[in-house]
RNA sequence: CGGGGCGUAGCGCAGCCUGGCAGCGCACCUGCUUUGGGAGCAGGGGGUCGGAGGUUCAAAUCCUCUCGCCCCGACCA
């Protein structure tokens, strides 16, 4: 492609409203222009990129027998008030009517869709198990989107599913998927960890992320430093407490007087106390009404493992004045022992002896407070937000990192939530009709391209991978108004196209300064700048845009080596 | 949804407090010169100052309402 017939609007600064790196050079690179919150448009640039993601994705898909169908991103209200989510699924599903009052919503996964086609149309144990899969644009009306299109509102979203006679198959096809899902981020050029996570509003009980580690990510992994595991921190597992080696002496419980004293902080220095003797009892709101959890002082309630732990759908804060009124309980003060609330205590509650609580009355605590002498807990289990440095819970020797993620990529096995509720059955070897069990997978491609610039960019712009390049060659001629120069631009351009590689051509007669600042700005892997004086000495420069180093090399014969470094740069 | 900030030319901003010609840099157009790291000179085009209402002789500026966008917390590819 010549520059000069290409659309591509760069910026010198950035906008204002750009946070990230990838926002930032996106914009300025002429990738993406923003039309409404969280809505972008994707210009040549950018479509390039995506396009091969896109590629990459299609490629490892079709290496495991899933296959490319395409659904719509209209859907009718019936087919998810058939799984229930209709009513569940809240505001972030974008709903409208049509011209004669039916509603519909704008698909932002699709698990009805596709478990609709499926239930029609497959019968028997013998078409199982089955993967489809497409690419298309979702919409999510987000909250709070921001990021560029690393969390946009619509977006373009690879996404899985598959179907199977039972959890054995399931699990055989999550395996594989697993392994394209490596194999699409390596090939990206991408460095990430897949992490055990929450499956979240999709449903289902299995699912791995995969999380690429950036600064800007907005997921945190905590991983251990010694062995492989690696989860996303809102599933972290802690290490269970190791058991007291001797009995301790167990206090009376007793009331005290602690005027004012609300948070952990002020309760401990009032009473000469170290924050892991106290228990913070903190209250949530679910499905199943206010709940309590129980932490030590020091550590903070992980709601996504106490949702686990209690079995709920979803948890969220409880709000204070909800709290007040249902228990009668002055914030600050609440504690487990008389608590009408249902009580869930984190194991390291259960080991703790003589620790303080709330007394469940303004300004006042208890002290010498017991489990299952005082009160009693419904359940008790692993409900802490782990921290770095915390020891890993697989491994003896290793303790947690914690670093920041960007989430790519997410698999869920989600068992029959799906096929139950919409009656996608099969019949088997015996004639028994049985609900498919189902798994789904996920890759963000937009976001995908927004990681590869978070890892890959320096102080004058983006670094791409080779494989994921808008162009694998730019061709910078210093000065393409002098004939040599332009002739030998024109005809590398050409040899290079016969060969099947993409080029650009900056034709422009600017500046040399101009140029190579918007070449290191788009980051093509490779360039070649073409002078007048190393031409006339049969020279051009080759430069790799990752390292900046720039060799002399003869022309036109350097062209015939050009696959061959890119492909070194690939490794 | 709660808290904070910002809307002035394509991009980045000043002007607003204290009302009085709508400005600056970059980008864009024309001409000449220039061409190895974002050129110089000369000339030029481009604005409902987010929108509506109000106060005033006079509003980008003050007041009210409204819309949009961004940032910080609960959700997600």
């Amino acid at each position: 492609m010549q520059y000069s017939k290409m659309f591509i609007p760069t910026l010198k600064d950035s906008p204002a409203d750009a946070e990230v790196v990838s926002h930032k050079l996106m914009v300025r690179a002429g990738m993406i222009r923003q039309v409404a919150s969280g809505i972008y448009t994707i210009l040549p640039m950018g479509l390039r990129v995506l396009r091969k993601v896109e590629q990459i994705i299609r490629e490892e898909m079709d290496r495991i027998d899933s296959q490319e169908t395409f659904l719509p991103s209209v859907q009718p209200a019936e087919l998810w008030q058939e799984s229930g989510r209709w009513d569940f699924y809240g505001k972030e599903l974008l709903r409208f009517k049509d011209r004669h009052g039916r509603e519909f919503c704008y698909g932002p996964t699709h698990e009805e869709i596709i478990t609709d086609i499926v239930r029609k149309e497959v019968k028997s144990y013998k078409k199982l198990p089955l993967i489809l899969y497409q690419i298309q644009t979702k919409f999510r009306d987000e909250v709070r989107p921001r990021y560029g299109i690393m969390r946009g509102r619509e977006f373009m979203m690879k996404d899985a599913y598959s179907f199977h006679t039972d959890d054995a198959s399931a699990k055989e096809t999550y395996q594989k998927m697993a392994v394209a899902y490596e194999n699409i981020f390596n090939r990206c050029g991408l460095g990430f960890k897949m992490v055990v996570a929450d499956s979240g509003t999709i449903g289902g009980n299995f699912s791995h992320e995969f999380a690429v580690l950036a600064d800007s990510g907005e997921d945190h992994i905590g991983f251990c430093d010694s062995c492989d595991y690696a989860s996303n921190l809102e599933r972290a597992e802690a290490r269970a407490p190791s058991p007291a080696q001797d009995t301790p002496k167990l206090d009376n419980l007793k009331e005290v007087s602690t005027p004012g004293k609300k948070s952990v902080q002020e309760v401990a220095e009032f009473l000469s106390v170290l924050p892991q003797q106290i228990v913070k009892t903190i209250v949530m709101d679910s499905d199943q009404g206010l709940v309590a959890g129980l932490v030590r002082g020091d550590r903070e309630i992980n709601p996504i493992k106490l949702k686990n732990l209690i079995g709920a759908e979803w948890i969220r804060s409880a709000d204070p004045k909800a709290i007040s009124e249902e228990t009668g309980i002055p914030l600050g003060f609440v504690g487990p022992v008389g608590l009408k609330l249902k009580v869930f205590a984190d194991r390291e509650v259960e080991a703790s002896n003589n620790f303080v609580t709330g007394a469940n009355k303004t300004d006042a605590h208890f002290t010498g407070v017991q489990i299952n002498r005082d009160f009693k807990a419904e359940q008790i289990g692993d409900i802490r937000m782990v921290i770095e440095g915390d020891p890993c819970p697989k491994c003896a020797s290793g303790t947690y990192q914690v670093k920041r993620g960007i989430e790519v990529g997410h698999i869920f096995i989600l068992g029959t939530k799906y096929s139950k509720s919409m009656k996608a059955h099969f019949l088997d070897l015996n004639g028994k009709e049985n609900p498919m069990v189902m798994g789904c997978y996920g890759v963000g491609v937009g976001r995908t391209a927004a990681a590869a610039i978070e890892q890959n960019h320096d102080e004058k712009g983006i670094i791409w991978p080779v494989p994921i390049a808008p162009f694998a060659v730019h061709i910078i001629p210093t000065n393409y108004s002098q004939d040599a120069v332009k002739k030998a631009s024109d005809s590398a351009y050409k040899i290079l196209q016969e060969r099947n590689i993409e080029v650009l051509l900056d034709d422009r007669t600017d500046r040399m300064g101009v140029k190579l600042n918007d070449a290191d700005l788009l980051g093509m892997p490779l360039q070649i700048i073409i002078g007048p004086k190393n031409i006339e000495s049969g020279k051009v420069e080759v430069k790799v845009r990752k390292t900046g180093v720039s060799e002399l090399h003869d022309f036109p014969q350097v062209l015939e080596n050009i696959p061959a470094i890119l492909k070194d740069l690939v490794s």
